[in-house]
Formats: structure tokens, sequence, C-alpha cells
DNA sequence: GCGTAGAGATTGTTCAACAATCCATCAAGA
DNA sequence: TCTTGATGGATTGTTGAACAATCTCTACGC
């Protein structure tokens, strides 16, 4: 058989064979629920009980297990021995160390902006348009999602699957963070503009200067959520 | 009832709630498949059957199936959509990957070595002698896993429980590499010198001369695994 | 107020069955 | 000979029911 041509349409397809492959009843039940959490229709705490949940979906309690199975691992869901599975509630200790390890990955993503593709950052640019969009229309939802996928876009820079995975997992969290506090526009409001300068520092390619503003950007938004917690109890 | 004082004795009973509460089935068999991997006595690319399992262990198959879902998830089993379970193989992009975020996250964690606790240094420093003691036995296995502990240790300065797993799961899948090549000793003897001088780096606490060894460090061990992954292409 | 005991609910685990899919093999046809 | 298509066995995917183990709440007695 003839040896298909380096960068051939083979090779296209092999790498797009994730995309076929079906999808597990468990993965497309993570699925939903993943959405449901992000959304806050699953509030931070809410307990998801497995035989409810199953007759919801008409399918057995083993396959809501191992969907259950799935998100914990994802730390979307937490799963106490005996006594069921909660949406994850994160802890002041627990956001601390969110934004610790978003300091890393995010800078990174900075320091790496020079060698990064140029699709790259017009994704970083693209979530910036679309928060200043939806911050016009008033979708104050969406602006949070905008805001998240800046950041996502930041870490990205870096250009590895492994970090991008970190930071989805990292970033949906953050997104129960956002729930617990419920509050979409005071938050995210003033962030508008510094997503926008952060981006035009990287294009501009003053690293320095970006990676102060990202510094500053994180431990502004650390400090008044840790506030907001400290005051919630 | 009285408040206890912060760091109290009940502090730390709450940190040592997870030693306590009695974990699944499937947790205890995920774990006894982690040691037969990390032990290479489950060889990448080999597969796990299900009910093959099952009849071995005594437990149902769908107990062994949550145990899967558990090491697809840490990455050390890859679950491919009605084909069955495989102990992971690491490609050639995934070892750069993997490399990549090393460098992130042990590079973070010398330049957080001055704000770590002393125990956090002194556990560096264990790695190092047991690596070295290990050596001297002509325990060639052991050095290995001295020297992941090392490395763990390094990553463990950053202070973050976030962290600690992420490197974690990072050189679990080390290990199977390591296996992949089987190559303990001529792989390992040369990094025992360096494992000690990086060591003594941080001590001194010159990091800047730290970082550029452990850079130099992991480019060297990148570059011979890669080289060796296409020797054996 | 405190400890105990029991009832009900929920999770943990097993088992058997069937459906869906994969894989190797083999037969037919060009 | 090579390709194509069909067949059957093996393995995974999913279900539903059952029972055991554990938790939680309540009632009771002290």
């Amino acid at each position: 058989m003839p040896v298909p041509a380096q960068g051939s349409w083979l090779t296209d397809m092999a790498a797009a064979r994730h995309d076929l492959d079906r999808t597990s009843t468990a993965a497309r039940i993570a699925e939903l629920l993943r959405e449901k959490i992000t959304d806050g229709r699953l509030a931070p705490g809410e307990r998801v009980r497995e035989e409810e949940l199953g007759d919801a979906l008409k399918v057995s309690r083993n396959t809501v297990r191992e969907a259950f199975r799935l998100l914990a691992q994802e730390r979307l869901l937490v799963h106490e021995f005996n006594r069921g599975v909660f949406v994850r509630r994160v802890t002041a200790d627990g956001l601390a160390d969110l934004y610790r390890v978003r300091r890393i990955l995010e800078c990174e993503g900075v320091r790496c902006a020079p060698d990064a593709p140029r699709e790259a950052l017009a994704r970083v640019e693209a979530a910036v348009l679309d928060g200043e969009r939806a911050a016009a229309d008033g979708e104050w939802a969406d602006v949070g999602t905008a805001d998240i996928r800046f950041h996502q876009a930041i870490a990205a820079l870096v250009g590895s699957p492994r970090v991008d995975e970190m930071t989805r997992l990292l970033l949906a969290e953050m997104r129960l963070v956002f729930h617990e506090m419920g509050s979409p526009r005071e938050f995210h409001e003033p962030y508008l503009a510094r997503n926008r300068r952060l981006h035009d520092l990287i294009a501009r390619g003053d690293l320095t200067a970006a990676e102060r503003e990202l510094r500053s950007y994180l431990d502004d938004a650390e400090a008044q959520l840790t506030k907001a917690y400290r005051e919630k109890e």
C-alpha cells in the first residue's frame, strides 16, 4: 500500500480522529452536568442524587455513577463516600490556591507570547472584544464567559495542550466561585478595561509591563473575592 | 462550644480527615493498578480487560469500570470507546509537552524556595540522599524513584496543593516514559550529581544559578529521551 | 441535655442479561 | 493476488434489580 506523504490529507484525518469516535452515555451525562454547573443552575454545595438523576435522564444508576466519577476528577463535583456527590464549594484556601496556579500559568502565557502563533493572540483579542460587546449589551453573564475565555486564551499562549487542559479545569472552578458570590456585574465590569490594556501590552510586545499588569490584575481580583468570602462568614 | 484556636489540634484532625474515611473498592483497585503501572509490571500499551481483572480481584465488572475511569482521568490509562482500556503510551509530542510543563512548575518551585518552609527544603535533600544511597547499593529502580521524589519535592516548594497534585500526575506519566525505554541505570546515573548540585544551589540561595541549572538539566534529559524515542521508531 | 435505638433513605456492590461494536477469519469475485 | 463483503466470537456498553452497608433523622428514655 502506498505510503502517504507527510502532511497529507490522511494526517489531517488522523488528527481529527477524536471528533469521530462516539462518546459514552456517561460522558454525555457529564457534559450535561458540566453545563448546568457552569451555568449556575446547579449551585455549589447542592446535592446530586444518583437515582433521581438516573430517573430524570432515563439511564441506569451505574451509568450516572460513571459520570459522577468523571466530574469528580475534574473537581466540579465532590464525592463523599457513602454520603453522596455535591457540587464543589470552593473555600477561601482553595481560592488562594486557585490564584496561585493561575498566576503561574497565565504569567507563563504572557512570557511565551512572542513565540505564540498569530491565531493564539487573535483569540485573546477576540475574547476582549466579546467582553466589551456583551458589556455594551448589558449581558453580564456573557461578560463573565468572555472573561474566562480571555484568561484561557492567555494561558494558551504557552502552546501546551496540558496547560490548556489544566487551565480549563482551573477556570471552570473559578465559575463556581463566581456563582457562590453571585456578583456578575460589579465584579466583572472593572476588569473589562484591564483585559483590553493587558492585550494591548502583549500585542505591543511589552512583556515586562504586561506581566506586571497581569499580576496586579490577579492580585486585585483575588483580594476582592477573598474579602467577599470573609464577609460571607 | 468553645471556638478552637487557629492551628489547634482540631485543624490537624480536619486536615487528616481523608485518611480516616474508608475508600471505595474502585479506589482501591485503582491504587493497585497504579502500583502495577508505576512498577512497570503493566507495560505501556498493554491492554487491561475488565472481565479478566474483575475475575482476578473477585469484584464485579462495574466496579472495575469505575476504577478504569479514575485512572483514565489520571492519564495512566487510555480509554478507547468500545475497544477497551490500555496503559498509556507517551508519544514524542506528549514527551515534549510533559517537559514543557515540568519546566514551568519546577522552575516556579525554585523561585519560591526562599518562602518555602524548612521541611519542604529538607524533603528535597532527603530525596537527593535517597538517590545517592540507592546508587551506592546498585538499586537502580530505587534511584529512579528517588529522582522522581526529588522533582516532586522541587515543585512542592511552591507550597500549592494543586501544583503538588499536577506534579504527581506529571511524574507518574514520566515513569511510563522510563518504562517504555527500559534504561534505568544509564539514564538516571548522570543526574545524581546534578540533583545534588541543584539542591546545594537552592540551599545556598543562589536562585538564578539554580534555575539555570534546572533548565539545562531538563533540556538535557528531554533531549536524551527524545533521541531515544526517535531511534526506537 | 445526652446517649441509644430503630426506621427510612441513599449509596456501594454484585449479578445476569442483552445490545452494540470490534476484530479476525474466511469466502466470493474481479 | 488483491479487494470486498459476510460471518461469528469476543469484548465493551448499558440496563435493571437485588441486597448489603452506611448515613441521617427521629423518638425515646434517662
